[in-house]
DNA sequence: AACATGACTCATA
DNA sequence: ATATGAGCCATGT
């Protein structure tokens, strides 16, 4: 196991129960911040040796990375919510729209300028 | 040593 | 809002 592999491992491990990480702050959080992917293919590859609590990951949306039609979508967000995590659909999310009222129109300046 | 892969991220259209 | 492309890095073959 490489230095980076042991670092995100740990890093993983530490995210707590409850609580959710992205694969940005894992990769900077080992002093990696380009190896996104690099984090990617441990939680891909290696969830199941290192017992990792993989389901606290989720991607630089706040959303889980998984296809939403998939089976570990569907696992992931059971994981998560028997944590306590809450989701919010996106109606719930949307604030309320407000109407800008009309800048009344420029006054035409009186003095030319020399640059538009 | 070169090449493919992966649960990503960002900017742009 | 969705889609596409480029950049990114550690591993495995």
């Amino acid at each position: 196991m490489t230095e980076f592999t042991q670092a995100v491992v740990q890093m993983i491990q530490k995210i707590p129960k409850g609580k959710v990480a992205t694969y940005k702050q894992i990769a900077e959080l080992v002093g990696r911040p380009g190896a996104v992917r690099g984090v990617v293919w441990i939680l891909s590859s290696s969830s199941r040796k290192y017992r990792l609590p993989w389901h606290r990951v989720l991607n630089s949306k706040g959303k889980i990375a998984f296809d939403k039609r998939s089976t570990n979508y569907r696992k992931q967000r059971l994981l998560l919510q028997r944590e306590g995590v809450e989701f919010v659909t996106t109606d719930e999310l949307s604030l309320p729209k407000y109407q800008w009222k009309k800048r009344p129109p420029k006054k035409k300046r009186n003095t030319p300028r020399m640059f538009s």
